[in-house]
DNA sequence: TGCCTCAATCTGGTATGGAAGATTGCGGCG
DNA sequence: CGCCGCAATCTTCCATACCAGATTGAGGCA
């Protein structure tokens, strides 16, 4: 049973916020599958408030694609559509290319530091095989970038879109980490040298490694996938 | 006096919806400038619902990044920041950066005709300096493109961006609709002849534009921008 | 057996009232 | 005159009740 931690408080936020991140986690751990209904009172009595700030949860959800809430239709989780998951992938590849040609040109040797720092942990997780702390890292290493180019605000939108390709990652829990782990130094080898084309090469690739898991998640979990 | 068109009840469409549609172009259009509040129980009062429905309007309303919500304290219209409206120009300049390569790669003389048609319009809206007809055909333009790319959905990401924007180029009332037509132009000869390097240079002159309307429009009116 | 109908029960959308913190303005005091 | 305190009034957030459409399942009929 999840409840609302009741001590915390934190600062101002509200419970629907809290739903919020509770549920969007559940969602892109799988822990709610594609299709499953999240119905307003059940959600309700399971955090122990009323149905008004789950509905308001939910309104935030379905902007971030992660349910469908319809009139006087069960709300669900909805499902994994390929289409949804390559146009997150255009958007965060358009996105953070951008970033990357900016970050080539504004890199001051001041930045190889705090990046190498990242790599450095980053190392430690491969090394540990430990898949969850290796993603966090690796979101922080992209968030990072972002806000080093000037543009971290950026990354919340970027974020928004990860949330349908987390989804399928989970699925396949992709565990080639040496790899990626590669990739990233091989970005920040190109930023710091100033070669932008380079950094952008890199990050397509190492975007383009989605269309695989999704692949493969699909074989693995058709019915979690869109009928089409 | 503002009333929910009580006639249509288009499909589903709820009523929280149809407000955010109104308060959207309200705010966009500087009929509610950047700080008013925005009160919950006044603008149910003005479309004649409840408050509910106008809580979850801008509850909408402030993931786009047009009013600020917080607990207990009056919700406003956010004002205009420098820094917001850079970050929309750069999060649409990476994105329609990416559809202009892709229109490119793609293009088809098929193309041809649909594109022109809509410069045909906006000739006659240049020809009779029809502002808002010609703004609407800008933003079909430029949707148009995105989809022939196959990426329509992209364009309602950019949409939300372009509230932003929007907002100052309302303050500065741009005028200079033959030098964007031209540019139009230039975008769909560039896309046809399949140089997307070319698109992309006068894309991002196209956009670049909204630099100097900021600081007209800072100018013009200093009270609707956040203090620095 | 198979299908159709209808009622019980589900769904999300809205209205309303109350609670607690924030704001405001007035009145008293130094 | 200026400042402080408090009460009236605002704000959003949450709880509760009700509504109408959708769904579902059981029962009756062919």
């Amino acid at each position: 049973m999840t409840t609302l931690s009741p001590t915390p408080t934190f600062l101002d936020e509200t419970n629907a916020e809290r739903i919020v991140a509770v549920l969007r986690e559940d969602i892109v751990r799988l822990t709610l599958k594609p299709g499953d209904p999240v119905s307003e009172s059940e959600t309700a009595l399971r955090f122990g408030v009323s149905r008004q700030p789950v509905r308001e949860a939910l309104i935030r959800l379905s902007q971030l694609g992660l349910v469908n809430v319809r009139a006087r239709k069960a709300t669900r989780v909805v499902p994994i559509s390929e289409k949804a998951v390559l146009d997150a992938r255009f958007v965060r590849e358009a996105l953070e290319v951008e970033i990357m040609r900016r970050a080539a040109q504004m890199a001051t040797p001041g930045w190889d530091r705090e990046l190498r720092l990242l790599l450095g942990s980053q190392e430690e997780a491969v090394a540990a095989q430990d898949l969850s702390a290796f993603h966090a890292l690796d979101e922080a290493f992209h968030r990072k970038i972002a806000e080093l180019a000037g543009v971290g605000f950026v990354w919340d939108l970027i974020d928004a879109q990860k949330a349908q390709l987390d989804r399928v990652r989970f699925m396949t829990l992709d565990s080639n980490l040496a790899l990626s782990l590669e990739e990233h130094k091989a970005i920040t080898a190109a930023i710091l040298a100033g070669d932008g084309a380079k950094a952008e090469g890199v990050l397509r690739k190492h975007l383009g490694k989605i269309t695989t898991h999704l692949a493969t998640g699909r074989q693995r979990f058709p019915d979690y996938f869109v009928s089409r």
